[in-house]
DNA sequence: GTCTATAGCTTGATAGAC
DNA sequence: GTCTATCAAGCTATAGAC
């Protein structure tokens, strides 16, 4: 009720960004509570078992972000559409997608049982309802996997190559086009 | 000439290992000296400017690594071919190859301005050898080079689905095929 | 080249006052 | 709920003997 009724989610929010700018390990707990403002035995207070739990709470917060995008593309007109939606709405959020996408990577390791689960939870869901999105247009279910597949695994190197260890395009090269690499690949029209 | 004479050698080998296995902050000069056989002093005379240097030489060792699966696939009677040597050869070494790619991207942010060269070069010089063997198939250049991207891009989006983040196929889905994925994906008759 | 010893610092975590 | 104070354990790095 009073306005620190949500130091909680302040030490979740504050840890996020260290989590992802330092990683977990690098991170210490001093860090965390000068972020927030307060002390270290403070944190303590809310998460009884420490540094840990924190983690476990961050997981939850940043892992649906690595999924979510891909929810808000319903209702296009066509595969095409889809496509080209889904790659402009990639590249807007690409800066956190590419950051959270790193993070993922590099904590999965650390990750512990319950973690991983929740990850998996949320990518097999995704998955799911993804595949249903593209059978609209692609029918046959094995196909459809294939091409989300397809999407997804260009996606994640896209992010990695351009984004983590962003590399420029080549001398000869100009920039490369994630809607034109996606069309190529799923064998569309060229956006 | 001793049998000794190789101590900076073993000390970049577990050095390696270790900042795979547990990164680069979490790996204590300690730990490095325990794996070697030898003190932590004793590291410090084979690098004067300590832990920052190993780092240094390990990449030097591990960023080729990263790459070097492509070079392997020359001489291919058809890009068909070509995709399908690469690919297996890819399965074969997958498990090494996750292991450092997972590596390069959590550890990237750490690198210094050289390190980021090295990594830079080595990329470059890379992907203009692999654009050259692809124009013996896809002779325009800009269509060989946009297939390189997408062949690496859905490799390195394999890898980290498939590898890092070890996602199962989904209930439903057979084993994704990394060969099938990139035959598709460049409108190759399925392997 | 390799050792012992240790300086000087940061870490995660806790006890106890308010 | 939050603080001060403190802890043991860990860390990188160096000095100096052999």
């Amino acid at each position: 009720m009073t306005d620190k009724i949500n130091r909680r989610g302040e030490i979740i929010r504050v840890a996020s960004q260290l989590f992802i700018k330092n990683g977990y390990e690098s991170t210490s707990v001093r860090d965390i509570a000068a972020g927030v403002g307060c002390t270290e035995a403070a944190l303590y207070y809310h998460f009884k078992s420490g540094k840990r739990a924190i983690l476990k709470e961050v997981v939850e917060v940043l892992v649906p972000m690595l999924f979510n995008v891909i929810v808000e593309c319903r209702d296009a007109a066509s595969l095409d559409a889809l496509v080209a939606q889904y790659s402009r709405r990639l590249l807007d959020v690409m800066s956190d997608q590419a950051e959270v996408l790193r993070w993922a990577v590099s904590e999965f390791p650390n990750f512990g049982e319950e973690e991983r689960a929740f990850f998996y939870e949320k990518q097999s869901m995704i998955f799911s309802h993804f595949v249903e999105m593209i059978q609209r247009y692609v029918p046959d279910r094995a196909e459809a996997q294939q091409t989300v597949w397809i999407i997804m695994c260009i996606s994640i190197g896209y992010i990695q190559m351009f984004y983590s260890f962003n590399v420029k395009s080549t001398p000869y090269g100009q920039q490369v086009h994630l809607g034109a690499l996606l069309a190529r690949a799923l064998s569309l029209p060229p956006p």
